[in-house]
DNA sequence: CTCTCTGCAAAACATTTGCAGTCGG
DNA sequence: CCGACTGCAAATGTTTTGCAGAGAG
């Protein structure tokens, strides 16, 4: 009952590969584009089926952007780790943040609370793009 | 043409005497319901250009949810800040993070990348939750 | 009076779901 | 073959917008 089927259809495949590629994060919509540019037409629905399962594989991260549409991104790392992005061209590292891990818990408990999670989303401008 | 009008009215004095009593933060529609219960009927797209008004006018803070819609929350302190908020309660604790500042700027000069901004949620569960 | 604000209904969006047909194993 | 997967259309839920009428200054 832990166990899930997981078929190896043509449009699985074809969304696993475009985010092998893709470089930062991508929209739904985006990554339904890209597939179509491929000649790989997938349905809409089943793009964010395969999005869906994906994201439950924690094979791909997913982030919501400022205007509420869900990005999804390849994963390079296990761990938990944050994204550094560039506002400009969308260039995206990952960063570790145990000083931040730290300063998190300290916040927590200085306030009484436990169990603490955390989002964090760090923009800024490369260096390639000025 | 840097000035706007914004007249006080009835429903504009109703949405922010809401958000003044608000503990923690509320959806458009939770506001929306709100005001219904003080007997002051407000139309639902008015409530969200108010809270949009005010949103601009820096007087109330904008977050996603993890599902997608906008929360709203009065801010006491002008400067920038983040939010420690009960996962069980929702009760909200502003914080201060200059160590944070610190470690996002260093982050991003670390990889290259300046004008660094960013957006940072904190959840946990607070002692009066257990 | 004038011009902004409001309310309603309709539109715009991203995402989800129902269902019949398709196809992997 | 069987059941998971797909595609389409329709449904959902949130936020936005067009427009005619109301009301603040």
């Amino acid at each position: 009952m832990t166990e899930a089927p997981l078929r190896t259809t043509r449009q699985r495949r074809a969304v696993a590969a475009v985010m092998e590629d893709l470089d930062g994060f991508a929209s739904a919509r985006e990554i339904h584009d890209a597939l179509r540019d491929r000649g790989e037409s997938v349905g809409l629905s089943t793009v964010y089926r395969n999005l869906q399962a994906l994201a439950d594989a924690e094979e791909v991260d997913q982030l919501r952007s400022d205007d509420g549409e869900v990005l999804y991104r390849r994963c390079v790392t296990d761990h938990h780790h944050h994204h550094l992005v560039c506002r400009e061209c969308g260039r995206t590292v990952e960063v570790q943040g145990p000083a931040l891990e730290r300063w998190v818990e300290q916040v927590g408990s200085e306030n009484g609370f436990r169990q603490m999670s955390h989002t964090l989303e760090i923009f800024g401008t490369c260096d390639r793009c000025r």
